[in-house]
DNA sequence: AGATAACACGAGTAAACGCTCATCTCGCAG
DNA sequence: CTGCGAGATGAGCGTTTACTCGTGTTATCT
């Protein structure tokens, strides 16, 4: 089942969700149609279970990252923090966009996916809460839809980029940019 | 012709591509679908033809945007004419996005748009070197490239808020970002 | 060894979809 | 009024694709 799903994943990067036919996944995983249906009732289900996989991993790298002391940290650490996890992420699953252009088939991966993003933004907002105490609520949620857009804007960046080099440097900017940022969020 | 085009825009909006039928197309249009087929030989066609309507309109944008006198605007104007015309075009042509999707279907519209995304590179690039002389090229480009990053993101989150105020309230935020950081890249 | 259950197999099915083409419509010239 | 041609029409064709089901294969227990 785990073979059926890395399978899958492999071939809604490359070929994308529509494209890619049940009979090809079954193929490749050297499964025959009749096992893969054994285990998934439709394409879809083999979508959702992609995607609550995708969710978990998400889930875990929150624990790790939005730990208690990361407030504690030096911006430009914190920074480092925030951003190469999930950087590395997506960088290493390439079918993550996929899984997420194909939310648009399903409602149902499509709501788990927003509130995927809701969890980040909340867990941004309380952190930047602890950070610069003396922001609204309302700035800080401001300040946290933002970081989670550049975030998302860089790691889309980073994946059109093959060159490492290239790539580090992108990285390295677009976090000076969000440094600047950020200070002069808490200097107010 | 372009009746059915402004027809197939709408429901790649609303569908997306693949989910999006020829006979749907040509039903909603009132037209037969004999008819539609006169006028384009087939389902990609349409779509390379949208995505040439695009390009044409993009192209349009430049002339007006990347105008000599740009150079010589305070930096925060400079940035309103930098921004806000994307984020109007994007923001009035819902279909854009699933046009860009639909453009892992064919290497041709995938090369357009990669096209298009490098002049908008090469301007911005040139543009930096006006306002900054003491750029050097190679960073001119690396902050053309974060710039063009982070305008694409602020498309996104745009895209995702319906609400006027809320919507103008990250535009702003954004564009604070943006200020802060090319106000360190002149100063240097 | 034989019986039984659990699972794997892949040819086949029904539906959907892109696209074609024989037919029809209609405006116009003679 | 007739004949003609450009263009519109939509039933239907061929293909693809998600999914099924009758058969074959293996594992387990008595």
């Amino acid at each position: 089942m785990d073979l059926l799903l890395d399978t899958a994943s492999e071939l809604f990067a490359e070929l994308g969700y529509e494209a890619t036919t049940t009979n090809a996944i079954a193929e490749r995983a050297e499964v025959s149609i009749g096992s893969l249906y054994r285990y998934f009732p439709d394409k879809q289900a083999i979508l959702k279970a992609l995607a609550a996989r995708h969710l978990e991993q998400l889930r875990g790298l929150y624990a790790r990252v939005f730990t208690d002391d990361v407030v504690y940290l030096p911006l430009p650490v914190l920074l480092d923090r925030l951003v190469d996890p999930f950087l590395e992420l997506h960088l290493g699953r390439p079918d993550y966009a996929h899984i997420l252009l194909g939310a648009s088939v399903s409602a149902d991966i499509a709501a788990a996916g927003s509130v995927a993003e809701d969890e980040i933004q909340e867990r941004l907002t309380h952190l930047f809460l602890r950070v610069a105490p003396r922001l609204s609520k309302a700035r800080a949620r401001l300040v946290a839809t933002v970081c989670k857009g550049t975030v998302k804007a860089l790691i889309a960046m980073a994946s059109e980029v093959n060159d490492r080099k290239h790539r580090a440097k992108i990285v390295a900017e677009t976090k000076q940019m969000m440094l600047l940022y950020f200070q002069s969020v808490l200097r107010r």
